[in-house]
DNA sequence: ATTAAAAAAGACATTGATGTCTTTTAATGG
DNA sequence: CCATTAAAAGACATCAATGTCTTTTTTAAT
């Protein structure tokens, strides 16, 4: 709910990547796809503009892969959000009705607007590190379980 | 956010529908597409399902249109969103990880959880009737305003 | 009965998210 | 340098939500 496949299978690409490099190995997008269940092609989109965000490091040709780099585990989910999903959508009006606005707010303004706050401050709060470090083996696990 | 336009359509349509039988006026599909600011014939779908649902009434021909029934008022939001979104999405792990279950939550699961529950019951406490009592003339004629 | 009006129904088009396939670029080992 | 490997890039396909157009059905007035 709310957020897209896209911002799923970024999540759980990451993780995957992340929990590799805990063993010192470093993983390619075949090995991700499958172990994941993700559509490959469309995996490789998602781990390619993270690799762009400097979220996760590349190399390309043998022994080649995807690998975790200084800034992996303190990447917030929220960065996460912006480059699959974008965060405008969260300024809308949840009943359509025109942009609240002082002397303006629609009926269920004020409560809708804390649900997403707190919703915006979790995914700001929370990185890739604080979801693997605080986690059970049965949340590592359910990374490679389909959503 | 959360909801598709079609749930932003149907709300402002039955809205609108009241709002005229207050004027005792019935109205017809293309007055309120054109007052809404909404694709006529994409909104006549709409407007047909909440006619199955009883949420409004409807009689075709001559001085024909759109009416209040006896539950137009008394609709919850839930059952506009039951309706054009569904409620399924609801049940889904905001992570996009495995069903979240017992000994397998994900990590954002309570209060992701708290967040959705409060969400629902907003809606499901919510009616037609409420938004159109207890607001302003600000918000009534916000209705007719693009979202 | 006939005609006109308006909702109901259904066929088709567009768009964005998602998914697939092929070609190009870069890195490595020989 | 050459062959191989794997990511990057880009073209194309599919599907669901949204939007448009036409035909059918029902109702009301004459």
């Amino acid at each position: 709910m709310f957020l897209s496949k896209s911002f799923g299978y970024a999540l759980r690409g990451v993780l995957y990547v992340a929990l590799a490099d805990k063993d010192g190995r470093k993983v390619q997008l075949d090995e991700i796809a499958s172990r994941l269940s993700v559509p490959r092609h469309f995996l490789a989109k998602i781990m390619k503009t993270m690799v762009k965000e400097e979220i996760l490091s590349s190399t390309k040709g043998p022994y080649g892969g995807f690998s975790v780099n200084a800034g992996t585990l303190n990447a917030k989910l929220i960065h996460l959000v912006k480059i699959t999903d974008g965060v405008e959508q969260f300024n809308t009006c949840v009943l359509s009705l025109r942009q609240c606005k002082s002397k303006n707010f629609c009926p269920l303004h004020f409560q809708m607007m804390k649900l997403r706050d707190d919703m915006l401050d979790e995914f700001s709060k929370r990185s890739i590190g604080d979801l693997l470090e605080k986690e059970s083996p049965d949340f590592i696990k359910s990374i490679s379980t389909i959503a």
